[in-house]
DNA sequence: GTCTATAAGAGGATAGAC
DNA sequence: GTCTATCCTCTTATAGAC
């Protein structure tokens, strides 16, 4: 670890400001909608500013999502940790934890096969590797729980990966909350159960 | 029905051709990706004379979505007629179909919170009517299956409503498709079970 | 590195002839 | 109703002074 000058200092905490600025608007609005000019606006520097920190506006994004899955592996980290937990027991948490970052509105969407991100973001090397590192933890507890009898077996690991990811943006929760008749925690539960249970009635 | 002229049939079946291409690049780009040069150019006409037919992109785009939605009033008529299925079998095969016609790249995109297109459909009345019919339509299925101990009890009818309806923007489909490694069936299979049976093991 | 000002271009919408 | 040509706004990105 080296040492930082005070001036290298602000460079990182202002950079930081701008990301965690972007991760909320792309939660917000989506990449499309999400315009420079708010962005700049929001952190309270010229748009110009902006543009000697990051070369684009894909730049921009591809940083937040290199930060959000950050999130996701510090928490995965944290739940590596828990002593007695099984691995179907970690696979719940992390789902739970993703659909409430959702819920409080900061989870940048995923990008959708249509997405203009995600050609930015295949072509992103920082994002390419933590998304390959979450994804083989994940994969290992998947694996571990499908040989515990947890989750079921006929199903391919990354159908089960993929679906846990997609929960990062479910619009279900939104839905729920849009009605505004329930609880972000009972919204959450009852997304867990479809998610792992089924719409199917349990005999 | 009153008889019309040859005149309103060819516009009639212009602005079909019109709606059917709009379904199509909604479903392939999503609404803000869609460009109104591109439809104009894949239905062959100049873009003002789209705009003798259409007001705007976003009335374009409902247009669309009322289609959409008219397709799947017919397909619940159809299952309607079908005897002797349960209520969760037609629940199943609307799902089945909803979950094919997205994977066939013919499902637009249903509008997340965040959407353009949201406040331009929400004013539509010809759209809301007809969600709302189609609403009322699975939403008696529903109950009824829950009173047939077919599908959980715990869960609240919209919930139930919503997950089947996010079944038509499921980034899953896509991700496991992308891969290559799996038949169309198959990957509709996969899906259907996470959503009735859910990830866990069944005992 | 920050700013103001502006270039450059995409895309929604329209004018006006036919 | 269809076309060509154009308008105009919004947005990304950069020039150039400090």
């Amino acid at each position: 670890m080296t040492r930082l000058s005070f001036r290298q200092k602000v460079h990182i905490a202002r950079e930081d400001a701008i990301v965690n600025t972007v991760m909320r608007l792309l939660a917000e609005k989506g990449f499309d909608q999400m315009t420079v000019d708010e962005v700049a606006a929001d952190v309270g520097i010229a748009k110009a500013s902006l543009y000697k920190h990051f070369a684009s506006k894909e730049a921009l994004a591809a940083a937040a999502m290199v930060q959000a899955i950050g999130l996701a592996l510090t928490q995965v980290e944290s739940e590596q940790a828990v002593a007695g937990a099984s691995a179907v027991d970690k696979l719940k948490a992390i789902t739970r934890w993703t659909l409430q970052t959702q819920l409080a509105g900061a989870m940048p969407t995923l990008p959708a096969e249509n997405s203009s991100l995600r050609n930015a973001l295949i072509a992103n090397r920082a994002y390419m590797d933590r998304l390959m590192t979450l994804s083989d933890e994940l994969g290992a507890w998947i694996v571990q729980a499908q040989s515990d009898g947890a989750i079921e077996r006929q199903l391919p690991p990354e159908a089960v990966l993929f679906t846990i990811y997609a929960r990062a943006c479910d619009p279900v929760l939104g839905f729920l909350k849009a009605g505004g008749r329930y609880s972000d925690g009972q919204i959450v539960e009852w997304v867990m159960a479809t998610c792992f249970n089924g719409l199917a009635a349990r005999a």
